[in-house]
DNA sequence: CGCTATTATATTGTGTACAATATTATCACA
DNA sequence: TGTGATAATATTGTACACAATATAATAGCG
C-alpha cells in the first residue's frame, strides 16, 4: 500500500547506516591513537592549522558549541591540546596543539590508507564516491537556505 | 605534503555530515509527530510488522540493546507502544503499537513526500542514490566480515 | 561616557550510540 | 534432575549531538 513508509525504501537510513558503520571500521585504528572518532576530526583540523578559535573549529566540523565545549575540554584533560583565552579578546578561545597531539599526527599518517584498504575502494571509485556525495552535500546546503 | 589528512579529502566526513544534515531536514516533520529521527525509523518497522521483538527490532535497525532498550522505554512513556514479556519464554520482550502509534502513522503518511521535496531529487536520482548506497553498505557488510 | 545590542563560548537537559557488565530465563546434557 | 552454558534483555558508564539558556566581554551608539 504505503511503499513510501517501508524502511527498506528510505534513503536516509541507509546514510544513517553507512556513517556509523565507517565509523566502527575507524574504531579500531583509532583506539590505537587513543582518540574518538569526532576527536580525530578535531586532530585532522589542528594538524592542517593550528591555534584557532573554538568558532571556527565549529564552523570546519559544523558542530555547535554545546558539542564542540566538552569536546575540546576531554581533549585538553587527554594532554591532545591546549586551550587559552586570547588575550586582545577575552571572549576568544584558542585552540593549540600540544606536543604529544603534534606528535600522533606521525601515528595517524596511516590511518587514511588502513581505512581505504577496509573500504576496498580503487582510487577512481574514491574520487567518483567523493564528488558524489560532495555534490549531495552541497544541494542539502542548497535547499536549506531556500534557493 | 600529506594529503591524505586533510579534512577535505575525507569521505568520511562527507557521510558523518550528509547523515546529520538529512536528520536535521526531518526535524521539523519529526517534530510535529512528536518523534525523534531514532523513534522515526522504530516506528517505520512496527507499522511494517506490528509484535515484534526487542531483539528482532535491534536487527532490522542494526542496533544494540544498549540503544533499543531506553528507545523503547522513552517510547513506551511517549505512549507509542507497548511493552510485555513473551509468556512462552520470558526473556523475550514483545513490542506492540498503541492505538496512538497506530493513529500516527495517517500523519507520517506525508514526511517521505516532504523529504524528497526537501532534497529536491527526481525519482531517478532517488533510485540511483539508493542503488549506489546499497551497493556501498553491502560493500562494507562484505569487508567486515573479512571475505 | 554609559548603556544596550551583539558576539564568543559555556552550561543544562534530553536523547542517542556503544562497549562492558549484569540479570534472568531457557537449554543441554551428564 | 541439577547445573553449567547460552540466549534475551537491561544497566552502567562514557562520549557525542543539539536545542535552549546563561555568562561574560566587546562593540556601537546616542
Amino acid at each position: 500500500m504505503n511503499d513510501k513508509l517501508l524502511l527498506s525504501n528510505q534513503v536516509c537510513f541507509l546514510f544513517y547506516q553507512i556513517d556509523r558503520e565507517i565509523i566502527s571500521l575507524y574504531r579500531p585504528f583509532l583506539d590505537t591513537l587513543g582518540l574518538t572518532y569526532p576527536q580525530y576530526l578535531v586532530m585532522l583540523v589542528l594538524w592542517e592549522e593550528d591555534n584557532i578559535t573554538v568558532g571556527h573549529l565549529g564552523e570546519r566540523l559544523a558542530l555547535d558549541t554545546g558539542t564542540i565545549s566538552p569536546l575540546v575540554k576531554r581533549m585538553e584533560k587527554a594532554g591532545l591540546l591546549a586551550r587559552s583565552r586570547d588575550p586582545q579578546d577575552e571572549r576568544v578561545v584558542r585552540l593549540t596543539l600540544t606536543e604529544k597531539g603534534t606528535a600522533l599526527k606521525e601515528t595517524a599518517a596511516s590511518v587514511p590508507d588502513a581505512l581505504a584498504s577496509c573500504l576496498d575502494l580503487s582510487h577512481e571509485e574514491y574520487l567518483k564516491l567523493k564528488k558524489d556525495m560532495t555534490a549531495l552535500l552541497e544541494k542539502i546546503h542548497r535547499q536549506k537556505c531556500g534557493l
